[in-house]
DNA sequence: ATGGGCTTCTGAACCGGTCAAGTAGTACGA
DNA sequence: TCGTACTACTTGACCGGTTCAGAAGCCCAT
């Protein structure tokens, strides 16, 4: 009784008599003093409702704090709609567990100005997924100081970038198309903008794109059709807010609608092509015959759809997986014993050795012992279904 | 240059001859200083990379870590796939963001005796859901010191509870089918412990069952087949270890594989409810007609399944909104302009006032101004869709 | 006896901020 | 001319641990 303030290390030691440290040692570290006098402060400490070191004090100290903070583009409610999200989740979920490290969801609008959250939030690194180039949460996250992996974004200078080939995995998902001859071809495209616009993607959009994902992509697309000597610009592109079933009806509508109605639709995920599919059945445009449809992502939504879809798998989950561990292979850890990680293993993204892995376009430093490469492609490979066919005589 | 180690406020105050004070000023109260000041002193922090105030250091001062953890039953790739779990963390973060907060999802197993991740975390409270009783984990929570509300788990005195009428729904689910006339009824049941065993339930394991929710469904199913005079006891109990839908087919088989084989089941989730469903089918039994089969939770797919479901509606989101919120205004909070929920707020779930909402087994002390009640549960309703009828004739 | 090596425990500095109280300096009203 | 009030800034304690460099005691070989 009496003081009102919390029980602290330091109550706990005068109270019995010993120092802090040695109280601090019954907690953290059991071989730096006896088996007895331990269990006598434990069993103090227990009694008196003493839960054990204050973490945040702990981390002032050893400077750690247990967590990685992961800054999603938009907010948690809406983003656990999204597969490509919550496999990610997983993979970082994955490595996080490994290492018995918390998973922090930092809060706040992405592309808004008030970088307030992640610069008070704890954390021992950021992961930054799919954010819109130039936002200032992006600077914030840098400036922050902690070791930091971007996802799914533009290569930044001294930025751990993990990303997959999209622009690869567009232009087989195109140059498929046009391997059936196919020759009217519309792309229905993830946000160019973080504005919520819907609708056809002006030139001025595109150039300007903000999001990377949906660059790269278009590019990919856009490379195949050149290839096929086709101009690229022909192919009309319907710009979707978000990533979801109901705008990808809404872009079929308008794709199917126009005189010259495509005969195959490149959709940038899978859930726009699902929309886009169900666009199709409502104008009693069959899949695939009278339409292909190809999506992207490889969600299990796609191998589900019927006709299951066309599309560009990705390793969601490793891509997040990869990304943990890239910031918690950061720091120190000498590379001992691989015991690491059971089983998964980060195809290619093992840091240190092949530095040979850094392709940044602004070559990143003098190639010395640079700590990591910073650049990271994960594989893609298209997988053919039942959406996609030849088209029809016409 | 120099110094290797990380800028801080102090060496920001001493290279412009300032205080520490009016540095942290600076960033955290403007009006406390000239605006002129202010401008340079941020001007210089920028120029020098100093990104703000060690977000570990203020913590410890201040005594708030802008995040909220969650403990949640399952690891969160597994859990990802529960759309319980993601109703739940929506409402969770729905209430993080009107506050600015982080969520921190704790690491570790839960049943695991190593609580250590719960007591190293920093958060401003925690949440827990659907832990099994007895959980270390549990324990530790509450020793932790900070505020914590549980979630469909039994009650404890003196912790926070929020939960829905499990019983009740249950009651009303099996009171439904028993009204068509049924009269073998079999129970697909979620864990009654953490052992992962599926099977036949024995009624030792339900007696000693670890997991509320289980339990009270089964009592609640159990109440209605009483009241119909029948012995609560006949219906087989099948258990599931986790709620899927494979489960939920083993389950079927099992069960419509007895020689008197049940005209209805009643599910305690609807994946297990539609697992149910696809045994029906792969044995050529028709849902309704020949097999009545109800679920719980009324998740999206429940209204999506072929026959859509009849199931128990609980209100997921919402209880994970009131969870965070009684964490969030137990502390201080003077309560007064209401200006904190924008739009939604927790129907009887304000926290003040009305302490008449207390229904705590143990009265939780002597009604004195004990800051919030200590138990909510949130209503639930039976929705009646199409996979259940009246038994045929036999 | 002497001294090296171990185990066990202590004291003070430090981690990087925030807070309450206090000191100037300036403005205002009587 | 003084008291009051307010603004702009400073001082020193404090948040609750961990860490590093010893000190004390003990065992054992030399």
């Amino acid at each position: 009784m009496g003081s009102r303030s919390r029980l602290t290390l330091g109550d706990l030691a005068a109270s019995l008599g010993v120092s802090k440290t040695t109280v601090s040692n019954a907690f953290s570290r059991p071989d730096q003093l006896s088996a007895d006098l331990r269990a006598r402060i434990l069993e103090a400490a227990y009694a008196a409702g003493y839960a054990g070191p204050d973490p945040v004090a702990r981390m002032l100290r050893t400077r750690r704090a247990g967590a990685l903070g992961l800054i999603l583009p938009e907010s948690l409610p809406f983003s656990l709609d999204e597969p490509t999200v919550t496999e990610l989740l997983r993979g970082i979920a994955d490595a996080c567990d490994e290492r018995r490290l918390g998973l922090l969801i930092v809060p706040g609008g992405r592309d808004a100005p008030d970088t307030r959250s992640i610069s008070d939030v704890a954390v021992d690194g950021l992961i930054a997924y799919s954010l819109p180039h130039g936002a200032a949460a992006l600077d914030a996250a840098i400036r922050r100081g902690v070791p930091l992996v971007v996802i799914d974004q533009p290569r930044l200078p001294g930025v751990t970038t993990v990303s997959v080939d999209d622009r690869g995995g567009a232009r087989e998902a195109a140059r498929h198309l046009v391997g059936l001859g196919h020759r009217r071809i519309a792309i229905v495209g993830l946000p160019f903008h973080p504005d919520g616009y819907t609708g056809p993607a002006t030139e001025a959009r595109i150039d300007e794109a903000r999001f990377d994902v949906a660059a790269a992509r278009l590019a990919g697309y856009r490379d195949a059709l050149a290839e096929a000597g086709m101009d690229p610009d022909d192919a009309p592109v319907f710009e979707c807010a978000h990533s979801d079933e109901d705008l990808g009806l809404e872009a079929g509508r308008h794709l199917l609608g126009r005189p010259d109605r495509p005969t195959a639709v490149l959709a940038m995920s899978d859930r726009l092509a699902i929309g886009v599919a169900a666009a199709a059945r409502e104008a009693r445009i069959d899949v695939p015959r009278d339409l292909s449809v190809v999506g992207f992502n490889d969600t299990e939504a796609a191998a589900r759809a019927r006709p299951a879809l066309t599309t560009v798998r990705q390793p969601l989950r490793l891509k997040g997986y990869a990304a943990a561990r890239l910031i918690l292979d950061a720091p120190a850890e000498s590379e001992g014993a691989a015991t690491s990680a059971p089983g998964a293993s980060v195809s290619g993204a093992e840091a240190g050795s092949s530095a040979s892995e850094a392709v940044g376009p602004a070559g990143s430093g003098a190639g010395g012992p640079r700590a990591a490469a910073d650049e990271f492609d994960l594989p893609v490979e298209l997988v053919v279904r039942r959406s996609t066919a030849a088209p029809r005589r016409s």
